[in-house]
DNA sequence: GTAAAGTCCGTAGCCACTACAGAGTCAAGC
DNA sequence: GCTTGACTCTGTAGTGGCTACGGACTTTAC
């Protein structure tokens, strides 16, 4: 298939599916006589795997690794496993960071009277560094 | 003040302030005879509005929103606080967004028997396009 | 035969910095 | 006065993960 269609298969942009050929994340496929790419189901896995990787949100590069490991039947699969928690253990750094600046956010808006600018809590909020609020 | 008087007394990283001041975000200071600039209570004052700013998730282009609304005495605050919110929901969404996100990696490390990479569960639910997890 | 759509390649842009090179300047110690 | 080291200057390039564009070529549909 051409690269329109692995696009469209894959749910991977083509413009994407190119950059990642070109950072060799996905190996430069077959080629017709007139140079257009030409993709197989394989390929299209491959793709599905990283854009489903990028939606669980990794790394082009963890997931570089997670092809690796997937690819080598010999090695055990600690190490997918390993990333994964590693993974996922930052998500749940990030969710508690988000969590941290939502409630300020929600008290600075609470504290809001509506009225003039030098009452404004918001901005008020804003000229505060981090450790005194 | 110098520049990296200034970094400190915001903590804002000192070439950060350059690159504020290159987009326009933070106004060209005063310089010196030998061309050194020189930074005062309000720059500083602004480089702490824009830093927190970041730490609360704001883009720079949001901040630049916020800062000309502070500045400008004769509007009501009601447009502070729409973007305050806007911003709000968008962190809201993030947050349901990465708790899906963890669920879904949480379920397949569960599911992952430590075995073989033919059996691997965390690989296997990688290959899935995200509509069908 | 022609027009539209698809593909190619290379490059530049996005955001929010960060880092570096190479030059100039300043303050302290000898 | 001279050296040393710290500081500052400018401009540019790199990061990640794309996305968009220009200009050339090919294919497809009518």
């Amino acid at each position: 298939m051409k690269i329109s269609e692995a696009a469209t298969a894959s749910g991977c942009h083509l413009e994407t599916i190119r950059y990642y050929e070109r950072i060799g994340l996905l190996p430069g496929p077959v080629r017709t006589g007139n140079g257009y790419r030409v993709y197989g189901q394989h390929d299209v896995a491959r793709l599905r795997f990283i854009t489903r990787g990028r939606e669980l949100g990794f790394s082009l590069s963890e997931i570089r690794d997670l092809l690796r490991l997937a690819e080598d039947p010999d090695l055990s699969c600690d190490d997918v496993d390993r990333l994964a928690r590693h993974h996922l253990a930052e998500i749940r750094e990030r969710q508690a960071e988000l969590q941290q600046i939502a409630q300020e956010l929600e008290r600075t808006i609470a504290d809001c009277c509506g009225g003039r600018r030098g009452t404004c809590a918001i901005l008020g909020g804003l000229q505060m560094p981090a450790e005194s609020v």
